[in-house]
DNA sequence: CGCGACGTTGATTTGCCTCAACGATTGTGG
DNA sequence: CCACAATCGTTGAGGCAAATCAACGTCGCG
C-alpha cells in the first residue's frame, strides 16, 4: 500500500460511523476525505492542552484517548475516555473559541482522524447535512452523559463500578484501575477494597 | 386581548430565543407559530411520566419545572431544573422511542411551550435550519452538563452548593432546599448544616 | 539493574447519611 | 375562619462510606 492509500484505509471507519447515521452521498463522502485528517498521538502524548483553545473535533479511529481536568491539589479528574469509534473534544472552548481548561491527551498509540474549527464550518456550509449528522451525534453523547450524572448523584461508589464495567466492557482490561478510579470519582485504594468484595462473594457464589 | 392574540404573545420569548442562534426567516417564524403550541401547567401536575415515551419537546416561558429519577427507595433525584427560556425533555425517550424511567413536574404554575417528535421531524425536513439550531442547543446543553459532572466527581458538596448559587442565582429564592438538596446529591439535613456554616463565617468576616 | 508506576492492605479520620424530634409555615377541608 | 395535616427547615446523636496516610510487593521499562 502506498501513503494515500494508507489514508483512504483510515478514513473508511468514519465514513461507515457517518453512513450508520445517515447515508451520504459521493460528494459528502469526498468532502470527509478531504476536511479530516489522520494524526498518530504516542502513549502519554497530548493531544490538546489547558490554556489552549481546542481546535480540533477528534475521532479515534483505533486507541484510546481521555479528556480529563487537574484540580488544584493536582489530582486528576477523567470526565471521559475514548476509544475506537467514539468523539472527544473540549465542546466547550471548541464552539465558543474560549481558552480551555481541560486535557485531552493518549492512554496508548491512538490513531484519530481530526477536522479544525475552520473546516467543520466549511463542511457544515458546504454540506448542511453535517448538521443533522452532528446533532444526532451530540445527542447520543449528551443522553449517556446524563445517566452518568444520574448515577453520580443517585448510586454508591460500588453500583457506579459495576455500571462502568458493564458500559465499558471491551475497555476494562485495557486501563490501569488508577484511571477508573479518577473516572468513578473515588480513590485508587477504594476501589481496590471494592474489587477485592467482589472477588470475595463471586467465590462464594 | 383576544385568544389568537394572547397566543402569539406567549410565542415571542421562543422566536427571540431562535434568532439569537440564528436569524429566521418570515417563513420560518410562521413554521414555529403553527408547530409549537403554548400549555399551561399548574403546580405539581406532571408534564411527563415514567413509562411513557416522551413525546414533546418543552421550552419554559415561564414557571419552573423540574426533570427527576425517583429510586427504588423512592428517593427522588434532580438531574434539571427549568425556568424560563430553558428546554427540557427525556432527550433518550424521545429520540429512541423507547419508555422513559424519569418524570417532569411542575414546580410552580407554569406556561410551555412544546412541539411533539411528529413535528419537530416536520420542522426539521422542511426548515433544515432548525436541524442547525438544535445542534447548538444541545450542544450549550451539553456542555454545561460535563461542567457539573466535572463539580459532582471533582468537589466536595460544600462547594457544589456555592458554584449552585451563582449559577442559579435567579432560580435559587424559589426553589425549597430540599429540592436543592435532591439536585445536587446531597441530603436536605446535610445542606441545612452546609447553609449554617456560611451564615457563621459571612457574620465574622 | 534500579526507578517509577501500579495495585494492595492496614490504621485512622472525616464528610456525609440516618433516624428522630422539634418549631414554623403553608394549605386545605369542615 | 379555624383546626388539622402536610411540608419545610433545623438541630442533635450516632453510624457508615469513603478519604487519607503510610507501608510494602510487583512489574514493566529505560
Amino acid at each position: 500500500m502506498d501513503k494515500e492509500q494508507i489514508r483512504l484505509a483510515q478514513i473508511e471507519p468514519l465514513i461507515d460511523y457517518f453512513n450508520q447515521i445517515m447515508p451520504l452521498s459521493p460528494e459528502e463522502v469526498d468532502m470527509v476525505y478531504s476536511l479530516f485528517k489522520p494524526r498518530l498521538y504516542r502513549k502519554r502524548q497530548y493531544v490538546h492542552q489547558e490554556g489552549d483553545v481546542c481546535n480540533q473535533f477528534n475521532f479515534v479511529v483505533s486507541g484510546c484517548l481521555r479528556l480529563y481536568m487537574v484540580d488544584d491539589k493536582g489530582d486528576v479528574h477523567i470526565l471521559q475516555f475514548a476509544s475506537e469509534n467514539w468523539w472527544i473534544i473540549d465542546l466547550g472552548s471548541f464552539h465558543e473559541r474560549t481558552p480551555s481548561n481541560l486535557n485531552i491527551d493518549a492512554l496508548e498509540d491512538t490513531t484519530v482522524l481530526q477536522i479544525s474549527h475552520e473546516n467543520l464550518l466549511v463542511l457544515y456550509t458546504q454540506a448542511p447535512k453535517f448538521n443533522r449528522i452532528f446533532r444526532v451525534l451530540i445527542e447520543n453523547s449528551f443522553v449517556s452523559l446524563q445517566k452518568r450524572l444520574l448515577q453520580n448523584i443517585s448510586a454508591p461508589a460500588e453500583e457506579k463500578y459495576y455500571s462502568f464495567l458493564e458500559t465499558y466492557e471491551h475497555l476494562v482490561n485495557r486501563l490501569p484501575q488508577t484511571q477508573i478510579a479518577s473516572f468513578l470519582g473515588i480513590t485508587p485504594e477504594f476501589l481496590s477494597r471494592l474489587r477485592n468484595k467482589q472477588a470475595h462473594s463471586k467465590g462464594k457464589s
